[in-house]
RNA sequence: GCCGAGGUAGCUCAGUCGGUAGAGCAACGGUCUGAAAAACCGUGUGUCGGCAGUUCGAUUCUGCCCCUCGGCA
């Protein structure tokens, strides 16, 4: 276990610099970035994901390439296709071989709390998604869902009890494996010798940034883009087009939102993310604050 | 200048037949194991425009003043 290969971990909430920092330690450290973000990993959404520098041929597939210095796991599926924070651990793990092999140091650098932790500790062995169990558990109210959880799972029912998706997620793991969630936890330890940096800014300073970069969003192209992948057939609610911004964008597509609620939302829901991602962040205690205002 | 409406939380406003006030949004704190830019939980932060009067007690009633928004000039 003295043989971990090392990267190092840059998070921190939307518009904190986190890409322009992940660059500076590459240029010094000799690095290459995975990017951690469960957004920037659609292809096409990129002006609304935030994506930097640009798409480059590299043998047989795309990679993004941002002041020479390359940043994977962007573009990798399309919009319609789900990801999660298992898919997340299998591809950076990858990442990681070829990058060291290279000689390179990788730098996990991105903002979803839940991809860096899986990362750093793993996952435990569970029941993957089921998507066909999934629809027909949707089908019951979040009453019913809690009630059935209750008799196999009680502590997650509880913990639960308010929130339909989880109940639903720890009824389809004890349903595939009758177990419980807490019968499926151990003990972790890292999987990578890593050192993790998390940027904090001031909620003042940040927010007005979000503001100011939501609107430059709608002014660089954002509608169009989201326009662009509809017209591709991609569906309205499909899982690319269900994030911040863009469902914002398609509401007011359809007519149902003005364009100044449509930026108002937009910067409301991007600043309440950027709260979460805080609080996530906060509460790591493997992290290295850098304060920056 | 006159007439009308109004001044209560950061914003929009409700309310108190007189016993120091509450909604939405914002803000703040938190949860988090295959949807995480998701899905949830919790918290009221206030010279009730100012001064005086009546009253045991005024944000509420009365008077004066200040300010804002309409309309008429």
């Amino acid at each position: 276990m003295n043989n971990l290969k090392t990267i190092l971990v840059i998070s921190g909430p939307t518009a904190s610099g986190k890409t322009k920092l992940a660059l500076n330690i590459c240029r010094e450290k000799n690095g290459e970035i995975i990017s951690a973000d469960s957004r920037q990993v659609y292809k096409y959404l990129d002006t609304g994901t935030n994506k930097e520098g640009v798409l480059r041929h590299n043998g047989q597939s795309f990679v993004r390439v941002i002041d020479g210095i390359p940043q994977y796991l962007t573009d990798i599926i399309n919009p319609d296709q789900k990801y999660s924070a298992a898919d997340f651990v299998r591809d950076a793990g990858l990442k990681i071989e070829e990058i060291t092999k290279k000689g390179k140091i990788p730098v996990v650098a991105g903002g979803t709390g839940l991809y860096i932790k899986a990362l750093l500790y793993g996952l435990d062995e569970m029941p993957q998604a089921d998507e066909k169990l999934r629809l027909k558990l949707a089908e019951k109210p979040a009453e019913e869902l809690y009630k059935q959880l209750l008799k196999s799972d009680p502590e997650a029912a509880e913990k639960n009890k308010n929130n339909p998706q989880r109940l639903l997620r720890a009824l389809e793991v004890n349903i595939l494996s009758g177990k419980t969630m807490k019968e499926h936890f151990k003990d972790k330890t890292q999987r990578y010798a890593f050192k993790h940096y998390s940027i904090a800014v001031d909620n003042e300073i940040l927010y007005k940034r979000i503001n100011e970069r939501c609107e430059e969003m709608i002014e660089n192209g954002m509608i169009e883009e989201t326009e662009k992948v509809l017209h591709f057939g991609f569906k309205q609610d499909c899982a690319g087009l269900s994030g911040i911004g863009y469902r914002h964008i398609i509401k007011y597509l359809n007519g149902e939102i003005s364009k100044e609620t449509m930026l108002e939302e937009f910067s409301k829901d991007t600043r309440h993310y950027a709260k979460r991602q805080n609080t996530w962040f906060k509460a790591q205690s493997d992290t290295e604050f850098l304060k920056f205002s």
